[in-house]
DNA sequence: TGTACATCAGTGAACGCGCGTTCACTGATGTAC
DNA sequence: TGTACATCAGTGAACGCGCGTTCACTGATGTAC
């Protein structure tokens, strides 16, 4: 997975000037990724993530200067998977004949799914976001990509919006709908179910939600 | 401060027989309080803890079996402390002349105040519901809590509210209201002002969309 | 094509640090007679 | 009221654990001649 997100981010990795090496660097992140998604962020310590890639603790100084380097380069990998996801998912071509009301709708439902299925990776950068900058700057300039994206897309149906103040409104919305869906993610998580809600519904709440408060009226 | 929050949990507590000892478990209490405040949860080790109360790592050990309990104790605190606060601001009687529209106005004003207040102590705690169950347990009682008050000033204005169901809808509308703000608090914290957004603002927006989505219409 | 040598990559025991916790002890408080 | 004694509260040095990191070393790879 990690040769489909382009070249390595060298900020963070000693440049590995062999193969190997670079194989070795790929194991080690893929078995960070797995750790978290099967056992949350705490249980990434380098003695267990070296023991996973089938490594050693000397190789791992070898490729990355400290163990923060590896998780923001995780997160770099991640956040450039969620942009390119995105970027296929609202390829304007795909949406062109679709009503406002339609296209907001499949959005909020794809939102739904892709938090689901990120969810142990979000929670982990969560918890680094409010110690490490660097984690919050990723953070924010990934969802300034995807905000970008979603302007793009509405670009010329600004018509259908009518909220006095459409850009300000996307931009909340947006904000409204990821936060809603990182709540759900950490409540889930936390295995108390009082709070539970079933996906259809919320997908049916949440898209009735944004279309009443961007103003888009039924097709 | 603790004075007010009741009698003292004594779940996590090895009960204090003299007014002596009971002073020492409230300097502890409001020492680990003002170093969330001033610094983050990181910062709450026994060490600093002790030293701010003016207390000793036995005399810890001697109110509290484990520094769980320390957090556990200070989290059922700052609860007990919301849901009286959320009390008062939803009496009834407050309210009984104010047209719907402007309720729901004035509570997203009040929960952006209270969520600015509040901010450090939220933090540290959502970074404790996910890995300990006892947090999140009360994290849902206290949401539940509130839910019913919330309810409970709804309740005769029902014909006011014209989503289909009103009840979800209120529900859905807490979590969104929350989910945001929180998500807010986070972003605020790491520092990055891309995301910054005015108080104003935010309440103006925050409001737009509680009373579109719940379908309150003008006064 | 073969060989020698420099560089790169990998190994895992050992270190040091900071934390939560324990424990043997001293001092303070309350109470029975 | 005074005194002796039991209990409660407080002290801080010391311990052990788990972590991130270092380091002296061995093995693998590539390249110059």
């Amino acid at each position: 997975m990690a040769s489909e997100a382009g070249p390595l981010p060298l900020r963070w990795v000693h440049a590995p000037r062999q193969d190997r090496s670079k194989k070795t660097l790929e194991r080690l992140l893929d078995a960070t990724e797995a750790i978290i998604r099967e056992r949350g962020v705490d249980a990434v310590t380098i003695p267990e993530v070296v023991q996973a890639a089938k490594s050693s603790v000397g190789s791992f100084y070898g490729r990355f200067p400290n163990k923060t380097a590896l998780l923001s380069c995780l997160h770099e990998r991640a956040c450039e998977q969620s942009v390119a996801t995105i970027d296929i998912a609202l390829d304007p071509d795909r949406w062109r004949d679709v009503p406002t009301a339609d296209l907001v709708r499949s959005f909020v439902r794809f939102a739904v799914l892709l938090f689901h299925e990120r969810q142990p990776m979000m929670l982990a950068f969560n918890a680094a976001i409010g110690a490490d900058p660097g984690f919050a700057d990723r953070r924010a300039r990934t969802a300034a990509a995807i905000g970008l994206r979603v302007r793009a897309l509405l670009a010329d149906r600004r018509g259908d919006l009518h909220h006095p103040r459409p850009d300000r409104a996307v931009e909340m919305a947006l904000r409204a709908l990821t936060a809603t869906l990182e709540q759900r993610n950490a409540l889930e998580a936390s295995g108390v179910d009082a709070v539970k809600i079933d996906d259809e519904a919320l997908i049916e709440e949440l898209s009735r939600m944004m279309l009443a408060y961007l103003g888009v009226r039924p097709a």
